[in-house]
DNA sequence: CTGAAAGCGCTTACAG
DNA sequence: CTGAAAGCGCTTACAG
């Protein structure tokens, strides 16, 4: 059906193997039969195909993502940095998103089948039990995207630091009875987040206590990342007597519910509850949300050189991209004491 | 580098044959010759190579999904309902995520190639000039999702009858000046969405002037699709002596930001302006959004599924799957009057 | 039930 | 600068 090298070889009167030169911008091949086998195949509508170049060449231009939960805002952004960057390169763009964690075992296992792809790039997903020899013995590489693992390329938000400085930002204000958002306890990002913040909390003299943090279930959709997870959660916390006076939200999409049931129990924010997310997604600027911002946007364009030179130079020592989150002062939050503020944001 | 047919052939003292029937769970081969062949293949960790397999196939099982502006919540919900459908198939999906509409073009020539995939999903984007004849010969069929084009299999919504359905809660509540906001005038859903408020709106006997609808420039960033064109167009709105006292949103996040924008004017919602979107994100519950919903989940899996039917067989007519947006009625209208409505949601 | 062989559409030394 | 040929790793009639 297709119409092959053969086809325009015959008609250009030449071999297979300069039209495949012309085709692959291989120096030797003289203008003249250069142009006339470009002409030809414009004619005939030539398309190089695509399996049969990588299987000759043995190597693909193709990379993988495995992703949990697409649908997550989150990554939706860090997705987009990420084709921003590929659509100048020629590499194209295998997505496998896993509906839970647990579906990313198997997705990353096919994702890894030899000749689909030159390299995968992992998301979110902590490395597990066999999931480090499936990775190391699968001939491709993959880089560790919002995650961590001391064998593997990985580039990611530093967010224990984050929830130091949500902490800091609290401790700083006159706020009284802060209380935390917190999703899955098996998402790592969420984990380090609230250690950040009780840490820091703690250090200053005040005592954290469990009952100030409100965790997600382990089933719970998106890992608890989304607005039902934070509704939920803050509406426990207004039934007590004691209503906190600020909330830090492991997510935007958290700190977003939590704000509107903060609303429907018809107070006020920030005069009555502060609120504080992480992320600093799109709408977040439009929202008004105080957040610690995460370079999304960057995280999915520097996963992308990342593997590309990984791929490219397999025995570089392993390396691992940190990026700072940045807190971003909003109307969710006022700022009594302005002390210690070099610069506002 | 890696295991191939061969090496397992030699080690299991079969031939390259067998080994691939059983692989293809082909029926003619004795229980003792799989066994020891799975058994080796085990044991080598051999995978099958991918590009290889869809050479000598003459068909890969690969689909491809072109996105203009990937990151939009529409389109992620959408490829969530896709992905769901697609785990419990063999199907791999390649993604090619557009910056914006302009560069649809070069990605559906790009997802076209030859022997890169079986067919093509291509998102929300109009079907013009050349590109319908670079869709008929491109060899691999492709199926319009959130658009129309009477030579492709299509799968959208009645954007018209979703406009309609807003006109018609207002005409029917005590509004008096309704606005809309509408995304970019290229946008053919938010064209439709409008035509359908306005037509029905004026058929009622009122006039539906110009002045009424805040359109997004052409150049706005996703197509108008936004929180920040909603946020704008409304601001615009409240400067005026007459303030509306509703307003129709072409799409949620468009609403979400006209919320802002109402919310920071020191007004209420729904007290003083009402709003309604269009899309039913998921955190449109949650914000407690009225608004026009487009079953994206079902879109993204009936894509699937009409893709691969057109796949399997190439001569079924052309088919048109449109759904019906269902108006959800939450927090951000109010209704005066219930007549006209036999079940509230 | 099993094997030898041709073929999928390209790339790439090797000669010339 | 160009061509003949082998090879990439699999599938699939065709024989047996």
């Amino acid at each position: 059906m297709g119409i092959t090298i053969y086809d325009i070889a015959e008609r250009a009167g030449v071999s297979i193997a300069t039209v495949s030169r012309v085709f692959n911008a291989k120096p030797r091949v003289s203008k003249e039969t250069r142009e006339t086998v470009l002409r030809v195949a414009e004619e005939l509508g030539y398309q190089p195909h695509a399996s049969a170049r990588s299987l000759a060449r043995r190597q693909t231009e193709t990379i993988s993502a495995v992703i949990p939960m697409i649908s997550n805002n989150f990554f939706a952004e860090v997705l987009k940095g990420l084709q921003d960057r590929m659509s100048t390169s020629t590499y194209d763009l295998l997505v496998f998103s896993a509906p839970t964690l647990e579906d990313v075992r198997p997705l990353l296992e096919k994702a890894m089948h030899r000749g689909r792809s030159a390299g995968v790039l992992l998301f979110s997903a902590p490395v597990q039990n066999g999931m480090e020899v499936q990775m190391s013995k699968g001939g491709q590489p993959v880089v560790l995207v919002d995650s961590y693992h001391h064998a593997f390329d990985s580039i990611s938000t530093d967010n224990r630091r984050g929830g130091t400085a949500a902490a800091e930002f609290i401790l700083s204000s006159d706020v009284q009875r802060p209380v935390v958002l917190m999703a899955s306890p098996d998402s790592i990002p969420a984990s380090q987040r609230l250690e950040g913040f009780r840490s820091t909390y703690e250090a200053s003299g005040r005592t954290f206590s469990p009952d100030m943090v409100s965790v997600a279930s382990r089933s719970a959709e998106f890992d608890g990342f989304s607005e039902a997870c934070g509704y939920s959660g803050m509406k426990e916390f207004l039934k007590r007597d004691e209503k906190p006076d600020a909330v830090f939200a492991t997510s935007d999409i958290q700190a977003i519910g939590a704000m509107q049931a903060v609303r429907e129990a018809g107070l006020n924010v920030p005069e009555d509850i502060q609120i504080i997310g992480f992320d600093d997604l799109p709408m977040s600027r439009h929202l008004g949300l105080t957040t610690l911002r995460q370079p999304m946007h960057d995280i999915g364009s520097r996963a992308f050189d990342l593997l590309i030179e990984r791929i490219q130079r397999p025995d570089t020592p392993v390396a691992h991209t940190v990026f700072a989150p940045s807190l971003i002062e909003r109307q969710t939050t006022r700022r009594e004491t302005v002390h210690n503020l070099e610069t506002a944001s």
